[in-house]
DNA sequence: TTGTAGGCGTTATCAG
DNA sequence: CTGATAACGCCTACAA
């Protein structure tokens, strides 16, 4: 301890947290620096572990992820989210620490207490849709800070920010209809995530806001979109009158894939004959292609929201808008509507 | 706490730290279910922060790296060693936490008590050569283990593993020796990096191995190799007899890119009048072209050997082998040697 | 086998 | 303005 280089005992607590703290005035200037100086020369600093069981604070920010923060298999990873936390976090002054969800490989992980370790932090930000419930709401229920990032509003209390699908989608639709479409499908597999309801939704309401056909047929809801959506089944529909088609995007993107395929076997050419949108960013194999009109999700902006949206619970203020918005990307495969065949 | 539930106190403390332990007869089966579903219904967990306080072990493993973890700029990363850090981890049922250094930007991380943090953790991994090394050397002499991924002899007592590049340039060498070469020729940057170093041992001594020529002027040192490194010199070296050049890898890969330029420019097939080894892996935009002969380094091991280390340091156990081995690659960029023009 | 007491390093409260 | 003192939650003897 320094008080044995110093005079003092636990005035070293006061000089040393109120480093550059607003209330400077009540320490005397001479003890102050024979106290900052025992510590230099003793190579003093704080342990993080008293400092927090003492109920204080950290400046650490915690971020759980359920899948491995660094998988092999680069394709769905975090990483873009994590740029933006990264670099947010900074900004604010506050250190990360990352807990591995996949470590303790299948024994910690799954055990109850797996969340527990996040204590070490102030407030923990959780990455992934495998977020435990219960764990959660015992987190928060112990009023210590937590934000998810995706939207997440089954558990109540739970802070999160997400993306605003439903905008983002309606917005593509406008574009179509602007062109000139009136007659728009939506591809969609038939898993039930906020994400894709969200897409829905967004599809349905920019449909009927610009007086196209929002029925039930204009959505294809398929289990598996490579045999659903046929080179036949998108012919048919064009003669039907169908003049555009929208994906949703997926980690597969199997929607866009299918679709993206199908029209090619058709023979209808993209931009002339049919125009085709993407909700969401094409998969990096296909990124070559001709790039898809649709939007990006702003995932370093996501990142950075939720920083902000956790400083805020920390420093004990109200929670703001969770919602980020996403960038529309004009593309190259939407134009004018094609002459009906 | 769990007391109140159950009817102890810090007997909860014995069974639930005797979880898998081998002493388990020291309590009674009857108490011991007791305070399991006691801890279970409450959801109880320990405090990460007080069980570390109280000289305990916290089965955290902390990484810290001086750059930012997740760059905005992917060129540069740990990520290929995290990968293993990761994975290695998990499998000793280790849960990692990772310290951000560029965090606090500017403010915190440059500040005297920047590493204290770690702390947090039953010891921690270090990545990047930056690592300041009076503070590492308060955190060993401290007792806290401590493991630096990148050779690191200049500091007493700090454990470190890395890549044995002395052997792996040695085998490059001897690779080309074998082909019937006996005039090489190392182009290397001019700064005096570790890595540099002990790449150029291992060619010097490959090359006494051989019989080669290893005078001074088997090795280009030059600051800015795309300047040093042109089509003439390389035409008059292979003119006077040098029939095989091998570069270093760096960050940017600067020599192998300017060696690789030159001998096209001066019209050299290159397998055929000139061979040509890298040491190291080339830069990922040049991955297209022929692979080069040389080495991979390792990174997934090495990173797994650091926390390998890092485990026995903190269980109290010796430092073992701190040299990784890097791997040959064949590739094809060398042949025998081509008739002098 | 279990409860009791002391201490880990820090902050917060409250007298001097 | 400063110095004691009591938590914070846990662990490790030691005593019952």
């Amino acid at each position: 301890m320094a008080q044995l280089a110093g005079v003092s005992q636990a005035t070293v607590s006061l000089v040393l947290s109120a480093r550059s703290d607003g209330k400077a005035a009540t320490i005397s200037e001479e003890t102050r620096q024979r106290v900052l100086d025992a510590a230099r020369s003793l190579g003093y600093a704080h342990d993080p572990a008293a400092r927090r069981l003492a109920a204080a604070r950290n400046n650490l920010l915690g971020v759980f992820s359920f899948t491995a923060t660094f998988p092999t298999d680069v394709q769905h990873s975090y990483y873009p989210f994590l740029v933006g936390v990264e670099q947010e976090a900074a900004a604010r002054g506050y250190d990360l620490v990352l807990f591995t969800g996949s470590s303790s490989g299948g024994a910690g992980a799954a055990g109850p207490d797996a969340l527990s370790r996040v204590r070490l932090a102030d407030g923990c930000l959780f990455l992934g849709r495998h977020a435990p419930g219960a764990e959660l709401k015992r987190l928060v229920a112990d009023g210590f800070p937590v934000v998810h990032l995706g939207r997440r509003e089954e558990l109540e209390g739970l802070a999160w920010v997400g993306a605003d699908y439903v905008s983002a989608s309606r917005a593509v639709v406008e574009h179509l209809a602007a062109l000139g479409h009136r007659r728009i499908v939506l591809v969609r597999e038939a898993d039930d995530a906020p994400a894709s309801a969200d897409r829905q939704r967004g599809f349905l309401e920019g449909l009927a806001a610009v007086g196209g056909e929002a029925g039930p047929e204009a959505v294809l809801r398929c289990a598996d979109p490579a045999s659903a959506v046929t080179a036949e089944r998108v012919r048919a529909l064009v003669a039907d009158g169908v003049t555009a088609f929208v994906a949703e995007e997926t980690d597969t993107g199997a929607a866009w894939r299918a679709l993206d395929a199908a029209v090619r076997e058709a023979g209808l050419s993209c931009p002339g004959d049919v125009s085709l949108g993407l909700l969401g960013s094409p998969p990096p194999d296909l990124a070559a292609a001709p790039v898809p009109t649709g939007f990006d999700v702003p995932r370093h902006q996501l990142g950075a929201a939720a920083v902000r949206l956790l400083a805020a619970l920390v420093a004990g203020e109200e929670a703001q808008e969770p919602l980020v918005a996403c960038e529309f990307r004009t593309g190259a495969t939407a134009g004018p509507p094609g002459r009906r065949p």
